[in-house]
DNA sequence: GGCACCGGGCTCTGCCATAGGT
DNA sequence: ACCTATGGCAGAGCCCGGTGCC
């Protein structure tokens, strides 16, 4: 108590005599509100004139301590650092009171340090509202761990609460909007009007093409691939457009492209929807394929278009060095779902137990890892007695 | 039991730009 | 002048197993 009234003691000889060192950004009112709860932040030094006030250097400290990587965080969020009062402490013991450790908590605050300007009322009230959603604190601490922006970055807690109401009532199941919060949580983070926009926009675009029941469509999509939720307007409309022409689609089979396989590609950045897909159809038609093929392989499996030029070449470069023919492969559009360095392994066992990838099944190569095992060891008992892989 | 077909699970942040507030 | 809140962008896969048919 007596170190808080010193405090405000020299608060108030530093707002009469500061100059040149400070950047006064409260009211002297709103600024002896918060002293009380700030003790370790703010501290006087009456001879501090040029150089750093003497608080910053504490608050300094503190980070350190907290194990901030301090360069990395007055980068991303200069401004942080200019401030008055800032609640570190506060925001420390909060988050052990969650369950977050300390180097998770050193994380969140070199990645987004403006984390610390936040006041004990509005983080708690905020933790509320994200606790209605998801089931545990811990679930919350993780979802901060990946993206501590999506909690941080806004301070309008009723629009939080507004939004979370917004998006119940659009008919998102509890379970929906937990599989959102954690999927795409700065949709949570954005503003309600920003959600709203790309609600309507959804059932204007299901209206325009015949979708009986737009309401419905909007939880189909939404549930489907919750990121949507966070991408602007614009990229998705690029990307329905996208869509029709390159493979010149009426309203009733874009609609089953997009509810179906083609959720996903909505999602992608623009350029890079046209980049991949302009790489694919190079590639493809460079080995002999028709133009014709080319569409059906790619609208049967779109995922492919999520492939950058290098890993969709890479791959099929891999396939075809064992004599694997690219009528093979668009005809097991799946092997490319799996990764490089799979494949190549998984060739390389095949062959040496003597399988003839060239004129055999070759979908053993996208089995899954558990039906792969037990198809090559049944193979290698087949040819070598009994033997473990 | 083996196979083909298919849907779905995980998962998307970190940065920059800028309007608007103080 | 400076800071905050917010929008928007670029970037770019892999895996599992249910089900129904033979």
């Amino acid at each position: 108590m007596i170190m808080a009234s010193r405090n405000i003691w020299c608060v108030r000889r530093n707002f009469v005599f500061s100059s040149g060192g400070w950047t006064l950004q409260y009211s002297a009112e709103r600024f002896l509100k918060l002293i009380p709860f700030r003790p370790f932040s703010v501290k006087c030094d009456s001879d501090s004139k040029e150089r750093t006030p003497l608080e910053n250097e504490d608050r300094l400290k503190n980070l350190l301590t907290m194990g901030v990587d301090i360069d990395l965080a007055r980068r991303r969020q200069p401004g942080v650092f200019n401030r008055v009062v800032t609640n570190e402490q506060e925001l420390k013991i909060f988050l052990l009171s969650k369950g977050a450790s300390d180097r998770v908590i050193g994380s969140i605050i070199s990645r987004y340090p403006r984390a610390i300007t936040r006041t004990h009322e509005s983080l708690s009230r905020r933790w509320d509202l994200w606790r209605k959603i998801m089931a545990s604190d811990l679930e919350i601490i993780n979802i901060l761990e990946r993206s501590p922006e999506s909690f941080f970055r806004s301070n309008n807690n009723l629009d939080l609460e507004n939004k979370i109401k917004f998006l119940s009532s659009v008919g998102l199941t509890p379970k929906c909007l937990c599989r959102l919060l954690t999927r795409a949580p700065r949709a949570f983070s954005n503003s309600l009007s920003l959600n709203k926009q790309m609600v309507e926009f959804l059932q204007k675009t299901s209206m325009s093409l015949g979708h009986k029941n737009p309401p419905d469509f909007v939880r189909m999509i939404i549930s489907k691939n919750p990121s949507i939720l966070i991408q602007s307007t614009k990229r998705v409309q690029a990307n329905i457009e996208f869509l029709q022409s390159a493979f010149n689609l009426d309203k009733e089979d874009l609609l089953l492209l997009i509810c179906g396989p083609g959720a996903k590609i909505l999602d992608l950045s623009n350029e890079c929807t046209k980049k991949n897909y302009t790489n694919i159809k190079e590639k493809l038609l460079s080995l002999g394929c028709t133009e014709e093929e080319v569409q059906k392989f790619v609208l049967s499996s779109l995922s492919v278009v999520f492939l950058s030029e290098k890993k969709f070449n890479d791959k099929i470069d891999c396939l075809m060095e064992e004599k694997i023919s690219i009528s093979q492969i668009i005809k097991n559009a799946r092997v490319l779902d799996v990764s490089l360095s799979t494949l190549k392994t998984r060739m390389k066992e095949l062959v040496h137990a003597g399988y003839d990838l060239s004129t055999s099944n070759i979908a053993l190569l996208s089995l899954s890892q558990k039906r792969y095992k037990a198809k090559l060891r049944k193979m290698l008992g087949e040819s070598q007695g009994t033997l473990d892989v």
